[in-house]
Order: structure tokens, then sequence, then C-alpha cells
DNA sequence: GCGTGTCTTTACCAGTTGGTCAAATTCTTG
DNA sequence: CAAGAATTTGACCAACTGGTAAAGACACGC
């Protein structure tokens, strides 16, 4: 359908998103103008729009791009694994994304805290399923008495938040940090909450 | 200095700052307009900058008013207290807040996900030295052997993060739970997470 | 080297934006 | 009630917004 596509193609339709995602995840998409977006994409604006009819379009692109990717961890949960391990291996890797790829979290935090006026949908249909399943999952890891009863969902909305945190809330953690390296002491402490919380065998610290 | 103040100056800032807050907080600064402000407040946009200059100005007016009253729970946190009971009480404070205050919530997300412009320097200044403070206290109890030796600034930030997730991601939350209201069980879910992660005598659960 | 389709630019537009101004209206108070 | 102050309005503006039209520059297979 759309196969045909050449080198100078795809190398403006890269600059296009990542400059998109960029000024998207920094000011929103009603707060974003086309001219910003083309700047940083060393393109002009009636060029851009050659690639991209609207700034819709643009922002449309990203998010689903995106969707797959950030969603894509939670797949590589293994039912037969070890429970607190699975988990804390996925809450590991979900830490590492907002390390490594801090302009994505910002770009959907800023669509979910507006109200998700373009994946509203998805976030009630595909997403609603994908956690679904993932809770039955657990649930059953729960009965089968392998790891501590928490609530399946609020466990995992614990798990975004914490993680996202480092990367939505860069600036104010930051500002409370100083210089030191967020994301050393963030692993260590979301490995001992989680263990802590999920493990049935946890061992009380003793007294000094 | 500003003090004579007659009542429907009064009114009409307040009615400002409600719509401000409205319409800051779903679209952020850049995205929100002068207009859809003075349509939420009542007023027409001549008569808004009647009471405030700019737009810049409502907004920092906002900022200023809340930072005070989001900061204030953490005043409550009393050192003499038994420690796992006065950090819970500031979690669950922080929790019952992003249940009756989201608006004020998605302002502070939306200003700091956007590089906190307005209120970088008081995160690196008064937010910083509160929390700096908090910390020492906390530093305090782990060594005297009253709660467990976890990261004072890795907790803070998870206590802030978890609870304030159920205000910024509201419509995740909601899409995934459905119709259930989410704050019972995420107030169960933190006492349960916050107990088991300070407590230094929690207790394993037994298998089933 | 030449024609055809791809890419880029210049000039432009109508609607929206934050903000101004003077005149008109509505209090308040002696 | 009259005068002065406080409040509100309508008309307006320059800058910016997302987007368009058309012509020019370029690349590549023949």
């Amino acid at each position: 359908m759309n196969k045909p596509e050449t080198r100078i193609q795809r190398k403006n339709q890269a600059a296009i998103l990542a400059a998109g995602l960029k000024v998207f995840s920094q000011f929103g998409f009603r707060g974003s103008t086309l001219d910003q977006i083309a700047k940083q994409a060393g393109l002009s604006k009636p060029n851009m729009l050659y690639y991209f009819a609207s700034k819709d379009a643009i922002y449309r692109a990203l998010l689903e791009r995106l969707l797959a990717e950030w969603l894509e961890p939670i797949y590589t949960i293994d039912p037969e694994g070890d429970p607190v391990e699975e988990i804390l291996g996925y809450a590991k890797r979900k830490l590492a994304m907002s390390r490594d790829f801090p302009a994505e979290s910002r770009l959907f935090a800023n669509e979910v805290i507006q109200g998700a006026p373009q994946i509203g949908d998805t976030l009630r249909g595909e997403l609603r399923e994908v956690i679904d399943r993932l809770a039955a999952v657990i649930e059953g890891w729960i009965a089968a008495g392998r790891m501590r009863d928490v609530d399946p969902y609020h466990l995992v909305f614990s798990i975004w938040s914490v993680t996202q945190h480092y990367a939505d809330f860069d600036v104010q953690v930051r500002a409370i940090l100083g210089d030191k390296d967020p994301f050393i002491g963030a692993e260590a402490y979301l490995e001992d909450m989680m263990r802590r919380l999920l493990g049935v065998d946890a061992i009380p610290q003793p007294l000094t």
C-alpha cells in the first residue's frame, strides 16, 4: 500500500517524528506549534506538511508508533516463571525505559493528563485487555501461594507511577537530589520495595 | 499594601482563579487561552484582564496559592511520633488530596513535566530544603531502629508518584478499573505497601 | 541530457491569540 | 442624589497559528 519509500522520505519522516516527540513531549499537543517542530526537524513548515498532512497526523503517528513499544515489556512476563522475579523484572524494564526514553514517557503523560483525547479508546480497549490478562496471571500466582496477596491492578499502577515518575517529574527529582544520578538509588529502592511487598518469605530486618 | 479589597473583587478574583485552575490543569499553560478561562469564569476577556494583568499573572497566582497548601501535609509529620504511622498518615493525606483536588495535582504535573519554567526555583529552593529536613528525620528513625532502612528520598518520590497517579492519570486508571472507585482499593493497597516496606516487624504471610 | 516524478521553497491566507483603549455603566459614599 | 471611583463593555490590533497554492529545484532512469 504505502511501501515504496525513498531513502529521503525515510530520513525526513524520521526527523519529523523525532522533532515532534521532542516538542510535543515538552509542551503537549495544543502547546506545540508546527513552526517549532519544523525548525527542530530542520525543515520548512510546508515541506514538513508534504510528509504529514497535519499537526494532528504527526501526533497520531507518534502515539501509534510508541504505544506498541510502550506496552511491549508486559508481554515478556512469563506465567511459568517465578512471580517475584517476573514482576520485578518488568518493573526494572519500565524503570530503564524511563531512563532511556524520558520524552516518550512525557508524551504519554501529557496525553493522559489532558484526558487522553487521542488514545482514550486504546486505553479502554487494548490496554484494559492486556492488564486484565496480566491481573489474571497474578491472581493465579497468589492463589497458588507463590506471592503475597496484593491487588494486581493497584500493583500495576504503583509500578507504572513509581518508574515513570523519574522521567515525567525529572526536574523535580533532580531539584531534590542535586547532581546525583537518580536511577541508581531508584533501582535499589524499587527492588527492595517490590521484594518486600511481594515476597512470601520476607525476613524481618533485625533491630540494629 | 493591596489590602482594601471590595467584595466584588474577591468574588471575581476567586472565579478567575477557579477557572484558571480548571483550564490550565487540563491543557497546560501554553495550551490554554484567555478566552477559555474568561468564559469559564463568566467574565469578558477584557474584564478578566482588569483583575489580572496577563495570562502569566493568572498562572503564577495560581501556582503560588497552591504551592503552600500542596506542601502543607509534610509539616504535620511529627518526629516524635511512630515512624510507620507518621509516614503512612502522610501518604494517606496525599492520596486524599488526589481524590479531592485532582485539578491541583494535574496543574503541578503539567508544570513540572514541561520543565517547571515557573516554579523551578521553588523546587530547587524551598522544596528541596523541606525534603532534606524530612529526610533527616527519617534517617534518625532508621538509625534508631524504629523503621526499616530505606532511602528517604526515593521513599518520598514513591509516595508522591503512587498517590498523584490516581489524579494525574485518572482516565487511564478508570479505563482499566471501569466503574469501580479507584480510591478504595488504592488506600488499602497503599497501606499494605507502606507497612510492609517500612515495618521492622513485618510478619511473613503464611502459605495458603 | 532529458523528461518525469519527487522534493522544496516562496508567498500567502483566514482564523485565533494575548492584550489595549476609551467609552459606557455600575457601584459607593458623603 | 451627585460625584468620584470602581467595574464592564465593544471595538480594535499586531503577532502568531495551522494550513494552502503554485512554481521552482532536484534526482534518477532512459
